[in-house]
DNA sequence: AATATCCGCAACCGCTCCGAC
DNA sequence: CGTCGGAGCGGTTGCGGATAT
């Protein structure tokens, strides 16, 4: 058996609102308040449906809304919400006050997901995208192929989610490193793929138990806490140690072997494969739970790992060239791999 | 200047959850 | 315990402005 509508479809006003429609919603809830929402159109004299009312209301007029651009740190608190827990924008808006759940879509659909894909970074699983293919072609048991093979037969996939070249920032000193104080975001630093390494164990486990109890009232804190710098571990390597040579690319290097990366088990920290191995060779199987103690290290050790890489990078070209010798030769071995579709 | 295309946002749709009866 | 209906959620659509051709 169906169920009926919540309001008789064909005598309700549908669309934009009007200036007086919204007046009408803003007298009615400040005489009455909210709830029993299907009775307000006919109280407040509108005609229209009453889920559209609450919309109405919850997305736009309520008084404590936010109407302007998000910030980076609103930014990166979305990013590192949605990698921990999905697409969960309900949980995500409440930690953004005067935002709702439709803007924290919204902006995650038209800017950030892009973003993402633009840094080679999957958007749904927040993992690399060379990863995600290697991942895929273990699932879909593909030829025994490495991971960077996998990541080149695609380049043409990859080619259109990456940048061709990084964005500088302005009068900034190639050749050394930028530093910054504890906690501040260089500006050019957004364009860097950092928010991937993040703690989700933490996070989800925190986040969700919060969404399981409505009586939790200490998210106010919490927001500085997921916000802060210090729910990073190995926070902005990259960032940290700027490219050492004028002609670096970083699309090339996200599709370098050196830049695979891994969520770490244990820590719940994505980290290259070098780090990890690194990892297991220093600290044993005894890690620690504590992601910011972890991160002090980390952040050296990752920092230390790319800046080699990155040198690595700069110092041979031949070795990008030879990969892309390597790639035609294996686009020519599988020609049929280059017509399959990757839905993941 | 006109048209086509892209992009962002507001709104809608269909579904699930949950409390009241 | 089952049904009903309100509320909330996530995915999708469509409109209008901005930008490109």
């Amino acid at each position: 058996m169906g169920r009926p509508p919540c309001c008789d479809k064909s005598n309700v006003k549908r669309g934009l609102w009007t200036p007086e429609e919204d007046a009408k919603i803003l007298a009615y809830v400040a005489n009455h308040g909210t709830g029993n929402w299907t009775l307000v159109p006919k109280k407040a004299g509108l005609k229209r449906c009453g889920k559209s009312c609450r919309l109405r209301w919850t997305n736009y007029l309520r008084p404590d809304l936010k109407h302007d651009g998000f910030t980076p740190q609103e930014e990166e608190l979305i990013i590192n919400l949605h990698g921990a827990i999905g697409s969960r924008w309900s949980i995500i808006a409440k930690r953004l006050p005067g935002r709702t759940d439709n803007d924290v879509k919204n902006y995650w659909n038209t800017k950030l997901r892009k973003k993402l894909m633009k840094m080679g970074i999957d958007p749904v699983t927040h993992k690399p995208v060379s990863q995600v293919l290697s991942d895929l072609g273990s699932i879909s048991g593909l030829p025994n192929t490495t991971t960077n093979q996998i990541a080149f037969i695609n380049k043409d996939l990859m080619s259109n989610m990456l940048p061709i070249t990084k964005t500088e920032p302005s009068g900034s000193n190639n050749s050394t490193v930028e530093h910054t104080q504890e906690g501040q975001v260089p500006s050019w630093e957004h364009h860097i793929p950092y928010q991937v390494i993040i703690n989700s164990e933490n996070i989800q486990s925190h986040v969700l138990s919060e969404a399981a109890s409505s009586t939790s009232s200490s998210s106010s804190s919490n927001i500085t806490q997921l916000g802060s710098p210090q729910s990073y571990s190995c926070q902005t390597p990259q960032a940290q140690i700027a490219p050492p040579c004028s002609n670096f690319d970083w699309s090339e290097f996200l599709q370098s072997d050196s830049f695979n990366w891994s969520l770490n088990p244990s820590s719940g920290i994505i980290q290259s494969e070098a780090e990890l191995s690194n990892n297991a060779k220093s600290n044993g199987n005894d890690m620690q739970g504590d992601a910011s103690e972890g991160s002090g290290s980390g952040a050296v050790a990752c920092g230390a790992s790319m800046e080699y890489q990155i040198n690595k990078q700069c110092e041979a070209h031949s070795f990008v060239d030879g990969i892309l010798d390597r790639n035609s030769e294996i686009r020519a071995a599988f020609p049929e791999l280059l017509d399959a579709s990757f839905d993941y």
